[in-house]
DNA sequence: GGCATTATATCATAACATAACATACACCTT
DNA sequence: AAGGTGTATGTTATGTTATGATATAATGCC
């Protein structure tokens, strides 16, 4: 349920906890299936196993955390497996990266490109991705200032969410 | 030279090649020292000598950048003094973590809190401070929207500056 | 000086990430 | 089907960043 407010940002609201979660991550594996196929890419079985732990919540979760399901799950797996789907899950804009955590995180938006910017609770985990075109704006026209070409950016904001009040 | 645009974001030039830097480390040095008097807290000679080295550049500079410089100074040194001094650097707000980077670098606007907004460039290194009320608002305001208190942002922009292009 | 507090040293290890090389698999061509 | 090519994955080792835990030293206060 996403919606766009008087500063132009749209977003998530945190997710209930009475979503259905399950539905949640189907339609995930769907849209991430059919853009790999319109690309020519290969959503192979690794990749996929790894986007359904990465969106098994809406908390991001390491890359150790991946590798240890995998390893529990009797998967013999080595660090660059999994940073390797990572990386190409990340590449295609399946997920993000959450620098201030070192986690990853399944992309509410994967049709259009775009940089994500997250809310992000530290005491539940939980994170919400917002889009606001002001803040694009306001980065573009400071970079515009200094002649500076923006290639990533990354915006995060961390601190306690409604429920956990 | 700090200056304001259109759009209330407040910042520093790319640091010009020619600019006095012991010049600038000195005032920093000075600026810390007067701020730890006023708050009472204690700019030892440890904390010192790891702040100089941070604000030896404008580019933001690792952990165990600093810790190589002590072992060659011939200082034995094992990560957690630096990690500390750091800590308490980042406390006072003497610097900024650069979380896309794993790198710190020295505040310019160490006497009004606040937190940092960096563009920096992925070739020469060199990072300039932004203050963007805009910013700040836009996420106050998806913030107040989701009943969310915010804690921390990290808002890091990456790209090339107009001297590397 | 005695004591509490804060800061630093030291040792060990946790957590995150990648380099380098080997092997397997998919797909295309013949 | 055989062979070749490129992509994907496995494997080993190591690099990089960060912290926990305990001990010692310095500082400030009474």
């Amino acid at each position: 349920m996403s919606f766009t407010d008087a500063e132009n940002t749209t977003f998530e609201a945190f997710p209930k906890p009475t979503h259905d979660h399950s539905q949640c991550v189907k339609e995930a594996l769907a849209k991430a299936l059919a853009i790999c196929q319109v690309r020519g890419v290969r959503f192979t079985e690794l990749r996929k196993q790894v986007f359904e732990l990465v969106c098994a919540s809406h908390k991001p979760i390491g890359a150790y955390d991946i590798l240890d399901t995998f390893q529990k799950r009797g998967r013999k797996t080595a660090p660059p497996t999994v940073y390797r789907a990572l990386d190409f899950l990340l590449e295609q804009g399946l997920i993000h990266r959450i620098a201030s955590l070192n986690a990853y995180i399944g992309c509410d938006f994967p049709q259009e490109p775009h940089r994500g910017q997250f809310i992000i609770c530290k005491l539940c985990g939980e994170a919400t991705e917002l889009v606001s075109h002001t803040i694009e704006k306001c980065i573009a026209g400071a970079a515009e200032k200094l002649d500076f070409q923006v290639q990533s950016r990354v915006i995060e904001v961390l601190g306690i969410c409604s429920a956990c009040q």
